[in-house]
DNA sequence: TCTAAAATTTAGGCATACCTAAATTATTTT
DNA sequence: AAAATAATTTAGGTATGCCTAAATTTTAGA
């Protein structure tokens, strides 16, 4: 008998890809707290997925788990659908990068894959999400990003902004009201080296942004 | 505490209103051949929705369902869902009519209200789905269908049609292919009596049609 | 009307996916 | 290195929503 994916589980893989990109394992207590699960329901969960027939994790008591190649691609086919849909619900009903995450949450379980791509090749196969987060190919590559953290640059340098991490919606209200968005030309004029403070020029604008910022913000730098 | 309406809850109500729209009790038999579902598990949980604070169904044993005000209305809402989701899948991505339902059927249950309203918004607020079925009003009223099954028409009546039921895709397949689609205008130039065949013609084709197809379209009259 | 068939319900189970409390193992601090 | 703390797992339970087999009720036929 197959297992089959279920939502849950989708969930679990999405998580655990995400908590693994780093290279490290995924631990119980944080997969926990991504998923907003008890860590007793995520270590009996795990330990289903490393024993069905195909295993979808690799999982050693005390370690944490990763993805099998299965599980990467079963993990793959969630995350872009979840991206391919925030891209089609900005694209074509008009919703705002902060607003989509919830809805593609929702949706990324249930679409088929004739839906899936019906809107990538209706949106022209996209790379990038609204938030600039790389979506994965047709079949299942994640393409490498090559983008650099805005933390990370100095005054003189530019860059675009290619990526926002999406974890907070307010964050993401902010910037947009900012023009700090995937496409912003910027420039850091100034470095506090203390509190990591660093000050962009964006169009005419200069801005002070905090490390919890500029860390959330990637760039492609220039020149 | 209040009951959450998961999806299994969701499917009941949507075929119990469908079983009732004649105005019958839904039988326990006919909710479970509708949801492929065994006929125990269809008492369990018709008597769970009718013990429920406001109960969603009026329930006695042996004598079938009915849907309660909140049951009508919870069930009008995943309704106007799978219809809406049916047009926009049609209009923006390009399905056809006989691929729709399956797609609806899973999304139907995941979309958000605000969701709901920007496809119906995008669409100008349409009042029927690609098979013609009418869609429920955002305050979730059911409009009146006026119209006749194709099958009590007589040779000399014209009309146009309006509604084809949407149960089986073969069926929708064929009739595309003879343009019998909604909005086509049509007229019956023959009736055989025993066999309650139909002699449609609709441009320039004449067709013979018998009655469980003839059954299953819905014309406007018109003169 | 009585009986056979059909419809429905009761009884008892199972899988999924969650939970809390308690036990265990791992890590850090002193 | 022992003790304290943190992370993880074990144990035992719950709700949902489905199942089959058997009992019961209703309906329909002779």
């Amino acid at each position: 008998m197959k297992t089959p994916l279920t939502i849950s589980i989708q969930d679990y893989l999405k998580n655990i890809y995400d908590l693994t990109e780093n290279g490290e394992n995924a631990s119980t207590n944080a997969l926990a707290a991504k998923l907003k699960i008890s860590a007793p329901s995520v270590t009996g969960m795990i330990k289903k997925l490393s024993n069905i027939k195909p295993p979808l994790v690799e999982y050693q008591k005390h370690q944490g788990v990763t993805l099998t190649k299965d599980g990467k691609r079963a993990a793959l086919e969630v995350i872009r659908h979840h991206r391919l849909l925030e891209m089609w619900l900005v694209q074509t009903l008009g919703y705002s990068w902060d607003e989509v995450h919830e809805e593609a949450e929702r949706l990324e379980h249930v679409i088929s894959e004739d839906f899936e791509r019906r809107i990538a090749a209706a949106m022209g196969h996209p790379i990038r999400d609204p938030h600039g987060d790389l979506i994965p190919t047709e079949d299942l590559e994640m393409p490498v990003d090559k983008t650099t953290p805005l933390s990370a640059l100095r005054p003189k340098q530019t860059g675009i902004i290619q990526r926002v991490k999406d974890s907070d919606p307010n964050l993401l209200r902010y910037l947009e009201e900012l023009c700090l968005v995937p496409g912003a030309k910027i420039e850091v004029t100034k470095h506090s080296p203390f509190d990591h403070n660093l000050t962009i020029k964006t169009g005419k604008k200069s801005i002070v942004l905090g490390l919890n910022i500029t860390s959330q913000i990637f760039v492609e730098e220039e020149q």
